[in-house]
DNA sequence: TTTCTGACA
DNA sequence: TGTCAGTA
């Protein structure tokens, strides 16, 4: 579990992670403020990103691209986690009771569907207001 | 020179 | 989000 400290570990610089993720400076730090990421400080209060701060950069972008918000980016970090999330069916169902729980590759697997379904029908917001749904 | 925060269109 | 300002 020595790996956990080395992915943590506070290396890149904002030029390299904008490199990196292909993202803006102003995009990484709009991430930051809604606690998508925390990436340590230097002494000079400069941002220092980790090898994970990278890693979610990269799915923070996968998600933006295919046009879940931020809340939606929360929510789904948030269940990864927790390993748990509602599954399909719930979306129809108001009862929070109706859950069950779903591994990580199940709700991959479930949201690239939903996310490539609406790529289909080019609806963004389709999948946003899915996932609020979702998330709620 | 690069990054940071805050703010406006 | 882009971009400008004023710093550190």
């Amino acid at each position: 579990m020595g790996d956990h400290i080395r992915r943590n570990m506070p290396l890149f610089p904002m030029s390299i992670v904008k490199k990196l993720t292909e993202l803006t400076a102003r995009q990484i730090r709009y991430y930051e403020e809604h606690g998508l990421i925390f990436p340590a400080r230097t002494e000079g209060n400069q941002r220092l990103f980790s090898f994970n701060d990278v890693d979610r950069l990269l799915e923070i972008k996968e998600l933006i691209d295919q046009g879940v918000n931020i809340s939606g980016v929360k929510h789904v970090f948030l269940m990864k986690q927790q390993g748990k999330l509602a599954n399909p069916e719930v979306l129809q169902n108001s009862d929070p009771k109706v859950r069950k729980e779903l591994t990580d590759h199940q709700l991959r697997s479930y949201l690239k569907s939903e996310l490539m379904m609406a790529g289909r029908f080019g609806k963004a917001s389709l999948i946003q207001g899915e996932l609020s749904r979702f998330f709620h």
